[in-house]
DNA sequence: GTAAAATCAGATAATAATATCTGATTTAAT
DNA sequence: ATTAAATCAGATATTATTATCTGATTTTAC
């Protein structure tokens, strides 16, 4: 089951911050990526391209070739990575799955939900990857 | 895509909302609870039925059967219904998608994502349905 | 130039979630 | 008794998500 973010939205933030967490001027293969992600890696390439296509990640083709963060660490944010994969609906609708969230009609948990869908936006709009580079590393060197 | 609850639990979480802010002794009708809330009837259908089979809800058979909730509002929480439908896996698992989700192996967002995590577990239990009654009318009348 | 290693694009497969259908059974009213 | 209206059980259909495959293209190293 899906907490909040699709499988795709999940690995692409995985390798996102994997992509941090390593060396800048260096790419990484979709194999490597996956490998050390312990994900499908067809499926993180799929996710690696189109995240090319956003321009969150640029790509070197060819041999020798691999993704690599299309800008600093410091100028990308989780929300960026999930804006791009999953979209921010989630961040507008109602937690009990009825229609017209607002405070206008509102459903019976409509605001401790907003307050929490609130924080739960900040968390990934407060800090920029670079932030994470040590908490990613031993997570990773933990799987 | 599915923000927290998959759709069966959305619709049931409604579902119960509903018979809690009705008549506490007469039954409803999957058809008419559907058409109420605006939702698949068959599936909700469904739902009702699994629910039954939990012991959240007792349902009617035969004519002039339905369903009502199996126990006083005050006794049932939105947590019970998410248990018996989706279970509580999302209270524990990691919401960037990595495994092992403790503190002893935190990823970038853990600590603030297990704040966000055990509140939005104090929404759910917080409060018992009969609390709800009114908000749940009033939302119901708005879709 | 040839081979190897990579992205890339598009098709396909597998699985899960959502939704609907069919018929059986139960119950109440007439 | 008969009929109508409901749950119920199980099958089926539909759609979305997740995952894999195939081959083309690009690039580097030799
Ligand atoms: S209406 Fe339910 S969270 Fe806003
Ligand atoms: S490890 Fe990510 S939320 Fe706990």
């Amino acid at each position: 089951m899906t907490i909040i973010f699709s499988k795709k939205c999940e690995y692409g933030l995985q390798a996102c911050l994997y992509l941090a967490a390593n060396k800048k001027d260096e790419v990484y293969t979709s194999d490597e990526i996956a490998k050390q992600l312990k994900i499908p890696k067809e499926f993180v390439s799929k996710i690696l391209q189109s995240l090319t296509a956003s321009g969150l990640i640029s790509s070197k083709k060819g041999k020798n070739g691999g993704f690599s963060l299309a800008k600093d660490p410091q100028k990308i944010k989780l929300i960026d990575i999930v804006a791009a994969i999953d979209g921010l609906d989630i961040f507008e609708n109602c937690v009990l799955g009825f229609p017209n969230c607002s405070s206008d009609t509102p459903c019976p948990v409509h605001n401790k939900w907003g307050e929490l869908r609130t924080k739960a936006y900040q968390m990934l709009t407060e800090e920029t990857l670079d932030v994470f580079k040590e908490t990613t590393l031993t997570k990773i060197n933990n799987l």
